[in-house]
DNA sequence: CTGAAAGCGCTTACAG
DNA sequence: CTGAAAGCGCTTACAG
């Protein structure tokens, strides 16, 4: 017995192909009785419609493409990788699949066309990107194509591109930071900035500004150092700048992610700085490994889950036509005091 | 502009859709100058033949499922997510696609359909299921149904099965552990099973057994305890364990797997147990967190981006009929010693 | 070398 | 309430 199709089952269940179909997609012009009988038929039979039918029907794909752009480096990161995870289990939620690429860069005119051939071949309805560039040139491409896209850590002063649904971090974290730093009597701050290609990094650095300034602390050059989002980033920047000024320590770090103040641990054991003895840190994101750490990391900590939660679930209305969705949304991070940031007498 | 079809190019092109079809699937018999002049228009106008289509009239999907079983726990562990890089790099290589659901368990039966769907809807042309539990009844009623499937940690006395693709984990690495150990001078060696529903665990405890008999060491029930292959499992059988023999302590403890021998260092701890001072401990994976540890951990590593790759390669070897496909490999592992086995006089 | 035509498996106006 | 028919966008024997 070769595998069946809707004639089949309609020649089962005594009626036509149309009333098969009507019973698969629920339609409501359908008694009961003949409802069940042909239920019972497809059930009887594992019979389930093929998509290349429904597809070319008209029918949507049900599935979110997932792309993500990104270092190797970041891929072996275990954060991020819990990513796909909360962004699959989103999709799951909403009845959607989740189609998964991993791309290195979007420089590449092949990667490129990769994900471009995705959209357009028509295998998902809508795509989620995460670790692109802000203005990234393939997203301003295929948001003017018409695609709906979810866009994670991206923003743009233009929030109303239709069909354009970002969630980003909130924009105050680094302040936050600051000012924990500061009632613990730090006056002495420096800061391991990010990558300023993403957003986040960008904003993250103007509210440290804004702290330093709320504070009236002094801005000193020789005490930021840009130091990407991953560890061993984190690490050069600050065996860098700490190797410096070893005359004029600051008294804390504010590190742009916890991955980079792994980094930022790894150096200050080198230059037999104690933490938190003679440097305190801080962190973003709330990263698992710093639980481990020794001392364990003190941070800002993002709820990712909900984060993912939130872009996929607007995604999905998005895409099911409801009204008034937001756009853009920023979500809050939490401070969680671990061991890594000390009083001191200011 | 709407979006263009097939017929749109033809037009263009100044030929028929057969022939727009035959450029695009790189068909031998059409001249340079007509290739190239069909390949313009294509290019210029962005077109892609709709997946719908294709598939209706015969193509395949190129897209793999990936089918994640297990507890949530193991999803936020971070060693198994980067399994999702190594599974979707590996197919893209192959230049397949990747559509992933992750699902608690199997003996559900909302998901079990689920996961039929994915397959009987001509979603994917394979899949790959990493985390169920061996004998799985779905794996072998879609086995039976004559799917290609890929088996990551999956064994089967009947290895030919047609279309079933495994990849184990090699079957000597306990005895390894108890070689090493013992070569170090211990005879105290105590054990923290994993989970037996899954074939490596139950491989592993008897490849510990085989070394135990090979160097005479006495097998002491109670020093072996099931932990699972979680964190918290290993935690809570090594504290019972150890709180039951504290005046007769093993000198070793072998780990099913690393996650679980960062239960047994909180075990340790909170029994005042120094490592490896009092207690030498080795796991199995070559978990990126052992490298934070204190100590760091001594492990037996695998290669699973290897692993995968063997897997995927396999799979898609068999979807393109390859010859001589072997469909079962057992991938070896490689000691990593850090800081967490010390040398004893015995 | 190439076009006209059949066919893949669905869904959905349309007509009754 | 329901069936016959059209149509979705491709690919591929078939015939020339």
């Amino acid at each position: 017995m070769s595998k069946l199709n809707s004639n089949d089952i309609a020649h089962l269940a005594g009626v036509s192909r149309s009333t098969v179909s009507r019973v698969i997609n629920g339609y409501a012009n359908v008694p009961e009785e003949t409802r069940e009988r042909v239920m019972k038929v497809i059930h009887e039979n594992h019979y389930y419609p093929l998509i290349s039918g429904r597809l070319l029907s008209g029918k949507s794909t049900k599935t979110l493409g997932l792309f993500w752009i990104g270092q190797p480096q970041l891929a072996s990161d275990s954060l991020v990788s819990n990513y796909f995870m909360h962004i699959i289990d989103a999709a799951a939620q909403r009845g959607y699949l989740v189609l998964s690429s991993v791309i290195d860069n979007l420089t590449d005119k092949a990667n490129v066309n990769h994900v471009r051939r995705i959209f357009m071949e028509g295998r998902i309805d809508a795509g989620i990107f995460v670790g692109e560039n802000n203005n990234e040139p393939l997203v301003e491409e295929l948001s003017s194509l018409g695609m709906t896209l979810g866009l994670f850590d991206y923003y743009h002063e233009n929030e109303d591109v239709p069909g354009r649904i970002t969630v980003n971090f909130e924009r105050d974290s680094g302040e936050k930071a600051i000012d924990y730093l500061y009632s613990l009597g730090h006056r002495r701050i420096a800061l391991i900035d990010g990558d300023f290609s993403r957003i986040s990094c960008v904003h993250r650095h103007e509210s440290y500004m804004r702290g330093f300034m709320k504070h009236n602390l002094p801005v000193q050059n020789k005490w930021i150092a840009a130091g990407g989002i991953v560890s061993q980033g984190g690490y050069e920047a600050a065996k860098r700048m700490l190797s410096a000024c070893m005359d004029d320590l600051p008294t804390a770090i504010c590190a742009n992610n916890d991955a980079a103040a792994f980094g930022v641990y790894k150096a200050c054991r080198e230059l037999g700085l104690s933490i938190p003895g003679q440097i305190s840190i801080i962190g973003h994101d709330g990263h698992e490994r710093g639980l481990f750490t020794e001392p364990p990391l003190t941070t800002l900590a993002f709820d990712f889950r909900a984060m993912f939660a939130s872009l996929v679930d607007r995604v999905v209305d998005t895409l099911e036509k409801k009204e008034n969705v937001p756009q853009s949304v920023f979500l809050p991070s939490t401070l969680v005091e671990r061991a890594s940031c000390r009083r001191i007498d200011a």
